[in-house]
Parts: structure tokens; C-alpha cells; sequence
DNA sequence: ATACTTATACTCAAAATGAGAATAACGAAC
DNA sequence: GTTCGTTATTCTCATTTTGAGTATAAGTAT
């Protein structure tokens, strides 16, 4: 519909979660924020020389970071950014909106940028990590959010104590590593990450902040969150996990990605497998004698699976299921 | 980030997708673009008085349909807009991009709303209702996109045959439902929707334009396929389907809840065993005898699953597999 | 009472999953 | 060159989950 009057002058702002994986490890690309000199991700303002929203994207993150994008996807758009530091912005008619971006990088490719600096995502999010068992940050953040359920004032007590219990995993509630956004929504909601201290102006909650991971500019960090929501629901029914790899790779790496973003343990013969049955990746005829054992055969992936299954994807499977070991 | 030098000027506009399903058809709440007349969604500019996206989507709906709004999720962003009917528009500095949500409201409150018209979506997407087996203008559609894929002059000609292939489950392939997005935009590049005459401001292309659906304002039918494959989805692994349902409903219904979105036959039985088990309802107590035959049991949705289950759902099944019967 | 209709319960084979044992093939240490 | 440690790869097996039906129940219409 076309009815303009008193519209809303916008900036649309255009930032790009750009994800890596290294040696099993994944890794976020960041920017150090002009203004404040936070750490951020790259982004930028749409400008009339963009052609689309996805080539401006492409050309902030050349512009801040040297860097090249292959993969990108939309993640979403955010309007209503919590103001930063106090209430002064959105005054008169003009307002930001965000439209955040999820880019893959292979490993291939991964050299420290010139600008930017690629920086561990749990580091952001140290709770967030099963790979060896329950993180240890998890502990005093429980004990912190559980306390702030029960003196909660805006809902219902033991609404809230669910909403930690299902979130987290406690009692025998199944941990479920593709919540990691709505994770990061309860701690800024309980007052738990630094974000929202900055947001709110208030002062610092008590030792809990140290354990709730590193801050970003603005909203970054939630986009990192909602990145990695999307990105562990995504590979189990997307072939997204071979953006990251190089062109030939060996099972073990493979796994090691999967787990990497995931952040929970994968059985290795059954994802052997998986991946082997879906008929997602086919031997090179090399192997590599770089893995200590037995050497490794290497493995490509086969594109045309795009156009062979449906819905092709690396459906992992985690270890244990139920609680917390 | 924060280089605001050179920045479009931007109008947001946000466009409702609001869908209902009324004795197991799938409506769209559709309104009249005043500027053309011509049938389209529910949308209009983000204003200065709107706090959120939300609210102000909320407040369009309110203003152009008389109709509040329950659930509501954010589908896409579109920035690159197809000018319509030539390309007279993005002149200067100024550009439109449309953040299009999906609203889902229940049975009970559908009444023709005073303004706004409900309108069977597969009028829009005739090819894709299989309730009934293989719809009818498919066998027209599917020609025409052979023909144009054979004599496709920007890409591979097999690849062009694959994705048509693929995406229409011809041969071995399975139907995909979930695919219906990419099916409209391969629609669209093969010039077979009436937009992509509109757009390109060429003549039509031929008698299979009547095959293919009904025309909407600018890119709301692109809209509505992001919606229908998202709805698709998303049934699958969260509770969504409720949404759509009265109070207390009849297996039956919520089946044919399911179908009218999946646009699939479901196995009764199978599907009965599947809510079942997964606990995402109960009974009320109540019969109905509506139903023609032995009298059914009415149900409830148990909201409390959110809080048990880590992403319940209704993992519907199609009851047949593999190419068309 | 009989035929029809829909609801609901049960059965059964096939496939997918979760866990782990068993075996293979290499380098490094004796 | 044998043994040990390490990782790779192959198999097994009990359980679950599907997919597809058959059988039975409980109403209405004739």
C-alpha cells in the first residue's frame, strides 16, 4: 500500500554476523566501533550506491575488514534497539532500523584481516559451550537467574523459574543448544549481561557479569545470538555446514565443525554414518596422515545433493540426551 | 557501527501476511491497494508514532482491516523491490524496504472483517494443493517451465532442468510442500506469474499466465510464498498450528488444519498417533456429533508444552512418498 | 435392523537411531 | 620389528520411530 504520509525518515543499518570455523573452533568477525571503540561487528548504513541490501553488505565488510563474502543469508531486522547509554536518541522523526546479515567463511580462506579481528564466539556466550561437559559459567549464572526468577515482578514466579528450568536444561529438562537466542534474551532480561547495565544506565549486577560472557557494541551481541540460533537449527536440515569447510576435509573436521557451532558432543560412528547415508560428501582418493592415527581419508562435498534430496542437511545428534551428565 | 555519512533516505514499510484457516481452507486477509485497485496485503509505511515494528504492523492492520492481531512473527525483509511497471522509481536518494511479518489468527475470530477481504491463498498458488493429488494447472505450468528451461540463455540448460525438477518433484523427486517460495521465484524468473509481465512491463507470456494464480500488489505474492513456506515449516517443530485453531477442535480439524497449509494428505491414524504422543494436547471432556459419523472427542491445546518439550511441534507426514501417484 | 459415516484402537514390517564393540592402519617408543 | 597409543572405519544390536493398514466402536440416516 502506498500511503506515505508521515513516514518515518529510517536509516537502514546493515550488519553482518560473519562466522569461521578453525582448528574446531568458531570464530565471529569484529570490528573495533569507531565512536566508542567497543568491539562490533561490521556494519554499516545502507547508501544510495548499494544496489541491494545484500551487495551494501558485501561492501561494508570489504570496506572494514578486507574481507570477501561467499554465503550470505538474512537473519532479521531489528527496529527497536534498546537506546545506548541513556534515553537521548529516536528523538524528531528519524529512526534506525537494523537488518542483520549470516555470512559463512571456509576455513580456507581464513587469514587474520587486515582490518577486523576474528574473535572465539564463546567468548561471548562461555555458557553456551557443552562440548566437554557443562561449561563452568553455568553454574553462578543459574544461581543468579534462579534468584532473579524468584523475586521476578513483572510475571509470574514460577512462570519464570519454568522459563530457566526449559531454557537451560535443569532438572530433566533436555538441553537444547539451538535456544541460545532466547538464552541471551533471558540473561539481558534478568539484568545478567552487560548490555543491558549499558542499556538501562544502571549500575553493574554483582560478580554475575564476568561470567555472562564479553560485551559488544549496540546490539551486536544479540545478533551474534540470533546468528547462532539460526546456524545450529540450520545445518540439521541445510548443507550450510560445508560453507565453512575447506574444499576437502576429513570426518573428523567435519564433525569438529558440527560440534564447534552446535556446542554439544557428537557420537563419531553414528555421524560417520549420517553423513555417509544422506550421501552428502564422496572421497577425494587422497588421505591425510596428519591426524596422529590412522590416516584419514579426505572427503568433498558433492553439490549436487542440492538438486538430488529434498531437504539435505547434517541432522547431528547429540551424545546424551536428558540433563547434565 | 556508526558512519552515517552518505546514508539512504529510507521509507520502512511494514506488510502484514495474516493468515486463518476456515473448514480446512487456508485464507490471507487481502485489502485493495488504494492507489491501484488491485488486490493487496494489509501494509504501510513504519510512522513516527509506532514505538515497535510490531505496533506499528499491528496498527496498519487495525487501520486498513478493523482486525487485531494475535501471533505474529517477522518473515523477511525485502530491500530490492522490483519497480513496478517500469522504472521510474528508487530515483534520487530515496528507496522502500518492506518488512513483511506473518500474523496467524484463530477460527474463532474469523468474521468478514468490515474492511479487508479473506481470500483462499491457493487461488494464489493453484499449484500448490495436493489434498486432492496433483493439482490441474500443474501439467500446464510444468510445460512451460520445461520449455523455458531448454531454452533458459543465462544458465546451464540442465541446471535449469534440474531446479524445475527438483523443486516440481517431477520424476523421482519427492514433492517437497516446504518449497513453495522457491518455486514462485523460479515461477517468476520463468515469466510465468502475471508480476513478472507487470514488472518487466513486457507483454504476457501466453495462456499459462491463467494457470498460475491470481496477481497481487507490487510483491505481496512473493510475501504470501515466504509465508506459506515458512508456515510449512514451522508447523513441523513448534506449535504453531494452534494458532489457527479454535478453543477445542476435533483431531479431524486440527488434520485438516495441518493439510490446508501443508496443502498435503495426511495419514489419519498416524498423524492421530503423532499428537498423541507428543502431548501437545488434551481432551476436554466434550463430544461432538458434528461429525457425521461416531461422535469425536473435542481437544484442547495444552500450553504448557512450550515449557516441557524443547521444540514441540506437529511432525506431520505425508501419507505417500516419492513422485506424483 | 441395516447401511454408512467417522472415530479410535491395534498390528506389523521397515527404517532410523543410539550406543558401543571390534577391527584396521598409521607413528612413536622400546 | 614388536608393542603401544592414536585415530579411522566397519559392524552389531536393541530400541524407537515411521508408514501403512486392519479391526472395532459409536453414532446418524433409511
Amino acid at each position: 500500500m502506498t500511503n506515505t504520509k508521515k513516514a518515518s525518515h529510517v536509516t537502514a543499518e546493515l550488519t553482518a554476523v560473519v562466522i569461521a570455523v578453525r582448528d574446531g573452533d568458531p570464530y565471529v568477525l569484529t570490528v573495533e566501533s569507531p565512536t566508542t571503540g567497543v568491539t562490533a561487528l561490521p556494519s554499516g548504513p545502507l547508501q544510495p550506491s548499494h544496489r541491494t541490501l545484500q551487495s551494501g553488505l558485501r561492501n561494508w565488510v570489504e570496506t572494514q575488514a578486507r574481507m570477501t563474502l561467499g554465503y550470505i543469508e538474512q537473519l532479521y531486522t531489528f527496529g527497536d534497539r534498546p537506546v545506548q547509554g541513556g534515553n537521548t536518541a529516536q528523538r524528531n522523526n528519524h529512526r534506525t532500523i537494523s537488518i542483520a546479515y549470516l555470512a559463512l567463511v571456509s576455513m580456507d580462506e581464513i587469514e587474520e584481516p587486515t582490518h577486523g579481528r576474528w574473535r572465539r564466539w564463546y567468548e561471548y556466550f562461555p555458557w553456551e559451550d557443552f562440548r566437554a561437559g557443562p561449561p563452568v559459567p553455568l553454574v553462578p549464572i543459574l544461581k543468579q537467574l534462579q534468584g532473579w526468577a524468584k523475586k521476578a515482578n513483572n510475571a509470574p514466579k514460577q512462570e519464570q523459574l519454568d522459563r530457566v528450568r526449559v531454557l537451560f536444561g535443569t532438572e530433566d529438562t533436555p538441553w537444547d543448544e539451538e535456544r541460545a537466542l532466547e538464552r541471551y534474551e533471558l540473561l539481558y532480561e534478568a539484568g545478567l549481561v552487560s548490555e543491558s547495565v549499558v542499556d538501562s544506565g544502571g549500575p553493574a549486577n554483582g560478580p554475575a557479569i564476568k561470567q555472562a560472557g564479553a560485551l559488544m557494541y549496540a546490539d551486536h551481541r544479540r545478533m551474534l545470538a540470533t546468528a547462532m540460533s539460526r546456524l545450529r537449527a540450520k545445518i540439521k536440515y541445510r548443507p550450510v555446514l560445508f560453507e565453512l569447510m575447506p574444499q576437502s576435509f576429513t570426518f573428523l573436521q567435519l564433525q569438529k565443525t558440527a560440534e564447534a557451532l552446535s556446542g554439544v558432543p557428537l557420537h563419531k560412528q553414528n555421524f560417520r554414518r549420517l553423513i555417509m547415508q544422506q550421501g552428502l560428501v564422496e572421497e577425494t582418493g587422497d588421505v591425510t596422515a596428519d591426524t596422529g592415527g590412522r590416516p584419514a581419508k579426505l572427503l568433498r562435498f558433492r553439490p549436487e545433493v542440492t538438486l538430488e534430496r529434498p531437504a539435505p542437511g547434517v541432522r547431528v545428534r547429540v551424545t546424551r540426551r536428558g540433563g547434565y551428565p
